[in-house]
RNA sequence: GGGCGCGUAGCUCAGUGGGAGAGCGCUCGCCUCACACGCGAGAGGUCGCUGGUUCGAACCCAGCCGCGCCCACCA
């Protein structure tokens, strides 16, 4: 049967991904690999919580280099006879998903207000049965071996009960509190938002000058401001206390024009006297400065713009109602007509955002739902700084991780909107009641806000395995051992893991992260489907292959941005049919009855490759373990392309086609399976696939044993001799097209050159076509003298090629070597060299020097 | 305003103190019985600029010029 397979290989000289990625993903599947049983405990046991992608999502780059990282240490894992798990599931992503919905409601011409709440909700979880299956295909279609028989989701019942129960405890810790609290507040999404989900702007405003005509009567103050419609709600001036400008003033009070409220004109340290007139309006309720100053003077709290954005009943019955802009220019010419306003000035600045919105942040006093982060950042700290958990590399984003928790700020955790966690708060009167159930009684109103999508997230780790419960999953699978993400959520995800997890389970939730590039669009943009600068992972798996993406994207990323190398999924595209070819020569060419693992060295290239293999092995296993998967991949690349395709194929030919091929036929089955086994994390279908071919009885690739090093194998000598061979071929190559020999011709030759076996001989002779005869004519007839190691070849008279070109070969290679020769003597004629540098070094720049000098007399002149 | 990072071959990027590397592209020669998504041989770089440390600098230090990111409450 295995032979009719083979059969059919000798007609597919090309890898075919679309052949081959289904069935083999269903084989996976079928064998239920990706499903490990919750036994043992997590100490034996290896687990990755995927970042969950939003329900509405579909993968994007991002998710396909983050999978690809994760497969590859998962596989690594499972191969290494871990119980692994790669814990899946989506996120319920609130605001984005609401947002989504809201969209397809407004086609059909409805808000979510016709609808109603409840109604809206079930309109999302509809929405979430029809397109919540997408993502799950397309992580198949990378060939991530996640858990998709376990799939869990932030609004699953449990994961709710985990949520509402961390919320419960940390307010009864005093860490959750409700306040009246100058908050983000995003118009658009009409919703408040925290501070990490706030982007700042540059933005051309008009910096107004306005006179505040003083209390007493006997002038003014001026004061500057880009937001004229929020000195409705000013309730003081304030100056900076060694401002002698103002000294005078500092008790005084001045009238607030439109208004006519009296502000009394305050010290404050925080105002500069170098910007705008040295004197500042102080609006408690639209400005975070502001804000902090009213509630350390203990100043008024004016709410002049409302959570509509419009001006409330607080300001003049005139501006009541209008819009934030409307209000600005109706101020403005109040301001105008009365004389107030000495000055204008255009001005550039930094303006908050919301990045939801994208519209301008207003920044208001609200009551909301808060959590004090101060208690739970120090042992998230301390685990980083004793480094329990590392980041890979570990400069900067230690560093950058450990200094946003020592500053960190209050988060404001509640949310105005319909899809999320509602808060387990309820009132009644002036009644409060917080808990998991609700309360008994009647009157009891729940709070209508849903938490932060953040908040639900930082549980991901253990709320996925069943937390709070104690259950098998925990204690197997609990703490997870890597988590794998770019930057850009370090602080909005990673550190909250590290803070809840700590809090709540008394462990830390992962110990190994992984930071990896942002991919950027080929041009050096930010990959986006609205900008039309995104790439879909999709188009390229279809027309590259899984395998060819993975590798590609593991390759091209390190730690800093790259851009999208389309050049690099080629690169593992042609990987991938290299080794489909490689694998067709060795199984059609390779003797029945030869287990791979039977490998016994018959010659000197023999024990070199297997000798490569084991170097190769130990070198790719640290690269693996320390997260280092660019050179990961492109030494697989390397090894497999250059030393074993094109070195130690090429020598086994010849005995591959003879009789007698048992010995080779094991060492080049032997060398296939090692190349699958190492090259699998990278690239699984093709390995996969081709392994199924390998002769005898094996179980799945993805199950099979990930080697151990075995440096009985290292072979110093026989990786020196072969190197020799090695040179001396290219040297040859090199002269013969040099000359411009005929590709079919032999070149007749003499060898002279120590440590040359037979077999040797041969061997340079059919690599470089070269015909190397017996000494039967004078030295005279010589046309050339190649240098190799241990000696020199003489090219004698023929057919093959014009002399004249190998002369003038000749004489380029002598100019170099005369270069070497002086740049080696200088080097070793200065005395601080030869004194002060490690005498190692100084020994090995002698020993070339001589080689160089030997060499270069071989040649003749 | 503070912090971090980047500037290396035409392009995209590796390389952290002892003679400049990869993939793609380019040039030349090959359909050599695994692969033309291939094989062989080449060309191509004052490693942003200026100083410094060192016997020796792409690599360490300082300054400058360009580019990017993160954090931050100067109206």
């Amino acid at each position: 049967m295995a032979r009719d397979r083979l059969k059919a290989l000798e007609e597919r000289t090309r890898y075919d991904p679309h052949e081959v990625e289904g069935l083999v993903f269903a084989r996976w599947e079928e064998a239920g690999i990706f499903h490990p049983e919750p036994e043992e405990s997590a100490d034996e046991n290896y687990s990755i919580a995927l970042p969950p992608p939003n329900v509405t999502g579909a993968l994007h780059m991002g998710h396909a280099l983050n999978g690809s990282v994760q497969d590859a240490c998962v596989r690594l894992a499972r191969m290494r006879g871990r119980r692994t798990k790669w814990i899946f599931g989506t996120d319920h992503a609130g605001i984005a998903t609401q947002v989504k919905v809201e969209e397809a409601l407004a086609a059909e011409g409805k808000t979510k207000e016709d609808l109603g709440r409840e109604e809206f909700v079930k309109r999302v979880w509809r929405w979430r049965e029809e397109h919540g299956s997408r993502i799950n295909d397309q992580y198949k279609r990378l060939g991530a071996s996640l858990d998709y028989a376990d799939e869990r989701f932030t609004m699953d019942d449990d994961y709710v009960r985990a949520v509402m129960h961390v919320f419960v405890q940390l307010f009864e810790k005093g860490l959750v509190y409700r306040d009246n609290y100058m908050v983000n507040w995003d118009p658009g999404t009409r919703s408040a938002i925290s501070d990490l989900e706030v982007v700042q702007r540059k933005v051309e405003d008009t910096l107004y000058l306005i006179e505040y005509p003083l209390e007493s009567g006997s002038g003014s103050v001026t004061v500057a401001t880009v937001r004229p419609e929020t000195m409705l709600a000013d309730t003081a001036i304030a100056v900076n206390p060694s401002d002698e400008r103002y000294s005078r003033l500092i008790g005084e009070a001045a009238i607030l024009p439109l208004v006519g409220r009296r502000l009394k004109v305050i010290a404050d340290e925080y105002v500069d006297p170098e910007f705008g007139t040295g004197a500042l309006k102080i609006t408690p309720g639209h400005d975070p400065n502001d804000f902090e100053i009213g509630r350390e003077k203990g100043l008024e709290e004016v709410t002049v713009i409302g959570e509509d954005g419009r001006i409330t009943e607080a300001a003049p019955e005139r501006f009541q109602g209008l819009a934030v802009d409307e209000a600005r220019r109706a101020v403005v010419a109040a301001l105008r007509e009365e004389g107030l306003i000495s000055g204008t000035q255009p001005y550039v600045h930094d303006v908050p955002h919301s990045q939801r919105s994208g519209r301008r942040i207003e920044p208001l006093i609200s009551l909301q739902w808060f959590c004090d982060m101060t208690e739970l950042a120090r042992p998230a700290i301390e685990v980083v700084e004793k480094g329990r958990i590392r980041f890979h590399p570990e400069s900067p984003w230690t560093d950058v991780y450990l200094r946003w928790l020592r500053e960190i700020r209050p988060w404001c955790i509640s949310r105005q909107l319909w899809w999320g966690h509602q808060i387990p708060a309820w009132y009644r009167a002036d009644e409060l009641y917080v808990g998991e159930r609700p309360p008994d009684g009647d009157g009891w109103e729940r709070d209508p806000d849903v938490l932060d999508t953040w908040f639900s997230s930082a549980l991901w780790p253990f709320a996925t395995l069943g937390w709070p419960g104690d259950t098998a999953e925990m204690r197997a699978f609990y703490p997870t051992d890597v988590l794998s993400t770019a930057r850009d959520i370090i602080f909005l995800w990673v550190a909250r893991m590290v803070m809840f997890g700590i809090e709540f389970t008394r462990e830390i939730p992962f110990s190994d992260v992984p930071i990896h590039s942002v991919i950027q669009s080929p041009e050096g943009k930010r990959m986006s489907k609205s900008l039309g600068t995104g790439i879909d992972p999709l188009d390229e798996i279809e027309s590259h292959g899984a395998d060819a993406l993975r590798f590609g994207l593991l390759a091209m990323a390190s730690t800093q941005d790259v851009r999208y190398s389309a050049q690099r999924v080629k690169q593992g595209e042609d990987l991938a049919n290299k080794l489909w070819n490689a694998s067709r020569l060795i199984l059609l060419g390779a003797s029945e009855d030869r287990a791979p693992s039977a490998a016994t060295a018959e010659t000197v290239e023999d024990r070199w490759i297997l000798s490569r293999l084991e170097h190769t092995t130990r070198e790719v296993t640290e690269l693996l373990d320390g997260f280092n998967f660019s050179p990961a991949a492109l030494r697989l690349y390397e090894v497999f392309w250059s030393e074993l395709c094109d070195w130690y194929l090429e020598l086994a030919k010849p005995r591959l086609y003879s009789e007698n091929n048992t010995a080779v036929s094991g060492v080049l089955l032997h060398a296939l399976q090692r190349s699958l086994v190492l090259l699998h994390p990278v690239l699984p279908f093709v390995t996969e696939e081709i392994w199924s071919f390998l002769p005898g009885e094996r179980g799945l690739l993805a199950i099979a044993q990930w080697p151990e090093p075995n440096d009985g194998l290292i072979d110093a000598q026989a990786e020196k001799q072969l190197g020799r061979v090695i040179d001396a071929v290219t040297e040859l190559r090199s002269y013969r097209d040099a000359v411009g020999a005929k590709a079919s011709a032999q070149i007749p030759a003499r060898l002279l050159a120590d440590g040359y076996d037979e077999a040797s001989r041969g061997q340079i002779a059919r690599l470089a076509r070269f015909e190397f005869v017996a000494d039967e004519r004078a030295d005279g007839d010589v046309l050339a003298t190649l240098p190799i190691p241990g000696g020199a070849v003489q090219v004698l008279p023929s057919d093959a090629f014009d002399p004249q070109e190998g002369e003038r070969k000749l004489a380029a290679k002598r100019e170099q070597l005369r270069g070497e020769i002086e740049r080696g003597e200088r080097k070793l004629a200065i005395k601080g060299f030869v004194e002060k540098a490690p005498p190692e070094v100084v020994e090995e720049e002698r020993r070339k020097l001589e080689e160089f000098r030997r060499a270069l007399e071989r040649l003749g002149r």
